[in-house]
DNA sequence: CTCGCCGATCAATCATAGAC
DNA sequence: AGTCTATGATTGATCGGCGA
């Protein structure tokens, strides 16, 4: 009924999904600091940057990332963990917290 | 959709927006997903208070007034809202927040500061 | 010691873009 | 062109830290 003028003032909600380079900048990210994906402010800003977006969508994209891996475990989560595994061996310029052992439950 | 015409503001202008009442009703607390004009609002399964427009709108109103409030004020929204006293000052609290998030990133407003209490 | 605020985060949900 | 899933954004509420 009144939901009809949701749909323009809405605009916002007109999200578009980021590029496929910045989920990779990101992804590797958050994969090589499982045990602590919680970047400063500093690094959000970095990434930003780098990825070409704002540094509240950084957050925003860490926070969603953080709840939805956890909300998994053990899924096809364990299977994006070699993101990092790859990745990060590789060049990974963060440091890279290693976890205890292997796979771990950072959160 | 459940939607939103709580964020009539956003782009500066003063926002008077589309004053209505409008429908919908149902009432209940828990699980009765009302939206529009009843005056209770409601509590998820979890603890998550939906707000109703009624209420939303109040707010926002309030704090385009005064983006801080006096603990008289705050008990006296909370008794016209029917919300409890923690819920305004959250509600607040998560207001400036949201609004300073929106004037450090995109050009929102940097005025609305229509000081007076 | 208590209280409000800030900053960051959580957790559930909304609405849509994109995959099938 | 639909239907279902992935994902960015929003928001009430919580947590730790500060200062009055």
């Amino acid at each position: 009924v009144m939901i009809l003028r949701s749909r323009f003032l809405d605009a916002r909600r007109k999200r578009r999904n980021f590029s496929k380079q910045a989920s990779e900048i990101l992804n590797e990210y958050f994969y090589s600091h499982l045990s602590n994906p919680y970047p400063s402010e500093e690094a959000k800003e970095e990434l930003a940057r780098k990825c070409g977006i704002t540094v509240s969508q950084v957050s925003n994209w860490f926070g969603n990332k953080r709840i939805r891996y956890k909300k998994n475990i053990g899924k096809a989560q364990e299977e994006a963990n070699l993101y990092a595994a790859k990745k990060a061996a590789g060049a990974s310029p963060y440091s890279m917290a290693g976890p205890p052992s292997g796979t771990t439950t950072p959160m | 959709l459940q939607n939103s015409l709580l964020l009539s503001n956003a782009t500066a202008a003063g926002s008077a927006a589309s004053g209505l009442g409008v429908s919908l009703g149902s009432g209940g607390n828990v699980g009765g997903s009302n939206l529009g004009s009843c005056n209770m609002s409601t509590t998820n399964n979890s603890g998550r208070t939906n707000f109703t427009n009624k209420q939303l709108t109040e707010l926002e109103k309030e704090f385009h007034f005064n983006r801080y409030l006096t603990r008289a004020r705050r008990i006296e929204i909370a008794n016209t809202l029917q919300l409890n006293e923690t819920q305004v000052k959250i509600w607040f609290q998560n207001r400036r927040m949201k609004q300073k998030k929106r004037v450090k990133e995109g050009l929102i407003p940097a005025d609305i500061l229509t000081q007076h209490n």
